[in-house]
Order: C-alpha cells, then structure tokens, then sequence
DNA sequence: GATTCATGTGACAGATCTGTCAGGTGGGCA
DNA sequence: TGCCCACCTGACAGATCTGTCACATGAATC
C-alpha cells in the first residue's frame, strides 16, 4: 500500500535528507547512486515514482529518463536540477520527465510534487475498466461480474486489474511478476504463483474454468485477458 | 526472453569488460576474436545484436560489416572504432552498421547505445503485419485470415511472423533455423521440422494447402511467403 | 519408363508447459 | 498465544507441442 519511490543522485548528504522526509510522509524509498544501480534496481521491480537528478556520475539524466521513457516505463519522473543547468530540454519536459525541481529545495516542497504527481498518475490506476461483463473499479477495489459483485483477495485483484489495463495485450510471467511483485528477490522464479493466482481468478469470474473466455492462457509465452466475442458470451456451455 | 550479443574484437581486455558489463546489465554475451571465428558462430544463430571492432587480424570490420548486410542481416551493428581512424565510411554510416563509438568509451555509454539499437529494432518485431487476407498480430500473438480467428501454436506463430516479415523474399531452411532456434546444436541439420510446421501452417491458412497461395515453396532453396495475385484469389481450386 | 532427388504427409514419442493440489509460512487479530 | 487467512512453494499428472521418422508423392533427368 505505501508507495515506492527511487531517488537516483550521487550525493549522499542529499540522499539521506530525502529518504528521512520521505520515509516522514509514509513513502518507501530505495536509493540508486547512479544510472547504472539504478538501471539494475529497475530491472528487477518497478517503484510508484523515480526522483533523478539531472548530473550523475555515469550519465546524463535527460538520456538516462528518455532510455527510461523507451523502455515503457511510465511511472512519473521528476528531476532534480542545479538552476543554472535548468536546459531548456528539461524545460520543455520533452525528456520524459514529469516534473521538475530546482536545487537548492525544501525539501517539503519535493514531497509536495512527488504527491502531486503520483496523484496525477494513478487516476490512469484509478479509472474503472470494464472487459466484457466484468467491471474493476481500482477505487473501492471491487469487482462485478454482470453486476453481481466478485470477492478477490489482493493479490487476485491486482492482476486482474493488470490484465485489464493491458487487455488484448499477451503479459509474460516475466513482466507480471515485475509489476505485482515490490521485491522479486523473494520469488523463485521457477514458482508456479502466477499461475496460482490465475486459477483462482478463473474460478471466480468464468463461468467455466476450464474454458476461459476472459483470461486466455498463451502457450509458451504467457497471459492475456480478452474482450470475449459474442459467440463465446452466447455458448456458455 | 533475454538479448543475445555477439562481440567481435581481438582485443581481450575489451572483451572481458564488455562481457562483464553486458551481463551484469541483462544480456547474455558470445565473444569473437576475428572475422572468421564471427562468421562460424553466425553460420549456426543470429544475435539480436553485433558489436564489432573496426581493426580485426583477419578483416577490416567496415568491409565484413557490409558482407553481412549483403547475406541480408538485418540485427543492429554497432562499430567500434579509434577516434583517429573514424573514417567517412564509418560516419556516413554507409557501411551498413547502425550506431558506432569511438574508442576509448565508457562501457555505460555502450550499453546505452545498445539498449538504443536494440529499441528501434525491435519497434519493428511488434508492428502487426498484414498479407493478403492474413492479419498477425505480435502484440496479442492472434493471427486472422479473412478476420475469422486461427489458432496457431507458438512455433508456428513464430515461423508465419518470421515469414511474412520477408514477405516476397525466399527464405533457406537455413535461415529459417537460425532466426527461430538460438540453440540450433540440438537440431540436426537434416531435420525435417521445418517443413513439418510449414505443412502445419498450410493447413491453417490456405484454403487449399496442396496449392497454396501464401506459402510457397521454392524448390531447392527454401519457402517464401507472398501476396497472392488476384486470379488464385478467385480461382481458389 | 526407371531413377533420383526434394518435398509432402501422418504417426509417434519425448520434451515441455500448464493446471492442480497439498502442505508450509507468516502476518493480522482477538 | 493461537487461530485464520492469504500467499507461496514444490511436486505431479495430464495436455499440448515439437522433433523425428518412415513412407508417399511428384518433378526432373536420362
């Protein structure tokens, strides 16, 4: 439930101060103390919101957020800038970058933007989806199925939801685990949870488990979950 | 799921560095010393991506470069060359090679270019292709004819992609083998899986698979896949 | 028409992948 | 403390996929 967030800089006195204040205001923080931690760190999991300052040791930030940006990855970014480096790039926001923050700052006013911006992101995690006859509301976390409602535990309901946002889409164990897992170090990776959870959701939103009309298994590859053709809806057998 | 690089230099130290960067950052490596010992080791599979000296024992890297560009690879090259010897060839990029970087170079900037190369490539590996009445879908990994679903299993998705990404162009069975095996050894070369599954296809996807009308065989060489003509279109006996 | 070579076809078995289940673990709560 | 519940693990069986083989077919050549 508590947010995650990376700050990526190499000054240690800066990093201490954020991860206090942040900690103060109920967030999780991970510290990367340049591009490269960082790149590994996000290879294996993904935060709510990355902090990243302009100058690192290995890199350019602006490269480094557009590196990020085209990966797919669209957690909010905000930068951190001395003010007479503030680049027009960064400006323009053309890096990928959400939102900026000038050094030297208060630090409650980075809190102030990181809330900001995570409020301005998750309404996309807020909106209800509706595939098929099911409907996922992300904000009372509640699920109907043809207007009947559906109890799912957290886990179940996060991957639904993950699916849904991706519908049509073919998800890989790989990155459902990257998304629903925060620390994927405690997850073998030969571990069959995936498709556990996708079992359990199965039994409780198909009509018959063991022909799925929302959530197809592709074989050799992964997941998706389907807007599922009229025929389909008719011939319930 | 993992890239797959091949780097050809003669210089040890770089290769170990390179090595040890390139996996540390996700990706598994295959190193050569020269030309010769490349061209071996691409005899068998193809690498999502080459790194290649410009100065090689056996070869100059500009030339072998445009060798594999002429036997029609299409993964990213990227040069690596000393700042005295960038030559217009290299800069003109005309030698075929996607990207380049001047030695001596921050093994991060590498791998950003790679990560670079890499994306753009891949774009293409996504796009939904049509041919004739054949639609695919990489995204979904859902392929229609006629916009009636077909269901195809992984390997003959793969091949069909593959194949209608060279739409018009025959590819060897050799080729073929390359690009969808990356471990070709527990394959005999004598196999006759290819054609298998090619068959399997036909069946799928033509209406009339002793004279099919996407698929063609060319004999002696390999299968090519095609747009049909308006008259098979019609006359579909 | 016989021979030869390459491709098409169907059957089969081993490999691989998924679905399933029976514990085990740990956190929350009374 | 002890119970309950969600979640994870690991083993297994069944289903599916895939590579191999044996043989059929068909075209080209002499």
């Amino acid at each position: 439930m508590k947010h995650l967030i990376l700050i990526v800089d190499d000054d240690e006195d800066i990093l201490k101060v954020l991860e206090a204040n942040l900690r103060l205001h109920g967030f999780e923080t991970f510290s990367a103390m340049n591009c490269q931690e960082a790149r590994e760190w996000l290879a294996d999991r993904i935060p709510d919101l990355i902090v990243l300052d302009l100058m690192l040791p290995d890199g350019d930030g602006v490269q480094f957020c557009q590196e990020l940006r085209a990966e797919g990855l669209k957690v909010p970014i905000i930068m951190l800038t001395a003010r007479d480096k503030v680049s027009d790039r960064v400006l323009g926001l053309d890096s990928g970058a959400d939102d900026y923050v000038v050094k030297p700052f208060e630090a409650i006013e980075l809190v102030a933007r990181i809330k900001a911006c995570l409020r301005r992101y998750e309404q996309g995690w807020n909106e209800p989806l509706k595939v098929g006859e099911v409907e996922i509301d992300p904000q009372s976390r509640t699920v109907t199925l043809s207007g009947k409602p559906v109890e799912l535990t957290a886990k179940e309901f996060d991957l639904l939801y993950l699916l849904a946002r991706n519908c049509g889409k073919v998800l890989t164990r790989e990155e459902i685990k990257r998304q629903l897992w925060k620390d994927p170090k405690r997850l073998y990776s030969w571990s069959r949870v995936i498709d556990v959870h996708i079992q359990h959701l199965r039994k409780k939103i198909e009509k018959d488990s063991q022909n799925p009309r929302y959530i197809l298994t592709v074989p050799a590859v992964g997941y998706k979950m389907v807007e599922p053709s009229q025929e389909t809806l008719k011939g319930g057998t």
